[in-house]
DNA sequence: GGCGAGTAGTTGTCTGACAATTGACATTAC
DNA sequence: GTAATGTCAATTGTCAGACAACTACTCGCC
């Protein structure tokens, strides 16, 4: 939890403080001046500055020369959607959806030739491999399948804490450090096995997310396939326009 | 193009220069030092620092105290997946696709009630709809759908200059001025009418994306369906680990 | 009532300094 | 010989104080 505190600690204490002051600082509203702030944070006017420039580049404040600085919210921090890596639980719980976790099939086997592939595992190396259906309001919505290098997570954490999302298991485990997710989306019709394990028609039309979670050293700690039914969840990214190509 | 540029003149210009010696600056090679850097751009260190933080915050800059600061290039700018607002035709280009468009079906007509609402307009507004199928190989792979209130864009723009994105048509005419688009994405069966357009089975699974366009002044001006036919293009996300909320 | 000068307050920039950290090299102890 | 230790120059981190540029507001003048 604080185990990087030492390296930058004023800045990363003052970059801290500072987001406090900004969340807890209505929309709209203006910050105490620059001088203000800084004898209240005890940095100096510099330093100060730079931790702004911080929050300014990310556009959750703005800083008008002779006025003040105020604060923003950009809409996509609240909206929070696809670009914000979150699990499926705790998005269902944002929007107020119960989803409980189906049976869970546990496989440890060695990978696959296309799995150490993507893994970036050695050709003997042993995978864990977590497939399970979501249900939600009494019918099943998804179907998730994890493939896991062994190494990364043994068999008894996944038995000791696992609830149904591998991204919620490494958080509490703290390892591996996680930084991003690169999620492919597409849409497919369910084939037989599928169908069967979501109750509906083969060929039916499903969303699917094929994800590779990137921890901090760049291995792939996790490569999942998401099937997900049409119509309960609400998944959207907010597009940017590119201005750096002037 | 640059009616910006005296506002922030000195910080405009010192963010320009300071991007290109980054740009310039082969990745993981060092920076020249701060008083050096400082004097060579002919501002002082307090300055150019602000200037680097917006940069460190964006990941492309690495700084240590005691050895200097370094050139990292981070994969999602390379990357560029849907988070980037991009046509689809840009985006065929990028990846070596010739694609065409279709015939295009026109539309000058009174919004609907739901089409009202969604693009913020008075009952007996009226809207432009752009129909038409995108051609790939020969072979049609994508539909769209656009819809634009008629004040936004003229009949006459559309036969002028319309080839195939409105996107690239509002971003040609200059107005009106964008900022992002929010779009959802789930997967659909085919009906009967863009089976027939696609050349496909209905009931045939579809990528559909349903995007609102906006512009700086808030408004939605455009509202718009994609359907993509699965396998010629590929979508993806980079999505980010939440560390705001701690 | 409208208008212009003045003024207080705010952010933008500069200067010069010192502290903290790092990496390289020389030195010493064994 | 080798490993630990000391020294030093270079670099980023932080600080204090000052002035410039800009903005919104007030107040007197017409």
């Amino acid at each position: 939890m604080a185990e990087l505190s030492n390296h930058h600690s004023l800045s990363q204490r003052l970059h801290e403080s500072l987001h406090k002051v900004i969340r807890t600082t209505e929309t709209g509203a203006r910050l105490p001046s620059e001088p203000n702030l800084a004898r209240r944070l005890g940095v100096s006017r510099a330093t100060l500055r730079e931790a702004m420039r911080t929050f300014e580049t990310q556009g959750l404040i703005q800083r008008r020369q002779g006025v003040g600085t105020f604060v923003v919210r950009p809409a996509h921090v609240i909206e929070s959607g696809l670009e914000v890596l979150e699990s499926v639980e705790s998005l269902a719980k944002r929007i107020g959806l119960q989803v409980a976790m189906g049976e869970l099939k546990f496989e440890h086997r060695p990978a696959t030739k296309d799995e150490a592939d993507i893994l970036q595992l050695s050709a003997n190396a042993s995978v864990i491999c977590l497939s399970r259906v979501i249900r939600a309001e009494d019918r099943p919505v998804a179907y998730f399948v994890d493939t896991v290098p062994a190494n990364v997570l043994s068999e008894e954490a996944v038995r000791a804490g696992f609830r149904g999302s591998v991204l919620e298991l490494f958080l509490e485990l703290g390892e591996p450090r996680l930084v991003n997710s690169r999620c492919e989306i597409s849409a497919v019709a369910a084939d037989r096995d599928i169908a069967r394990a979501l109750n509906i028609q083969r060929g039916d039309a499903l969303l699917r997310f094929i994800s590779h979670l990137y921890a901090v050293d760049g291995r792939v700690v996790d490569y999942s396939l998401s099937y997900f039914l049409p119509g309960y969840f609400s998944f959207h990214v907010v597009r940017e326009l590119d201005l750096s190509n002037k």
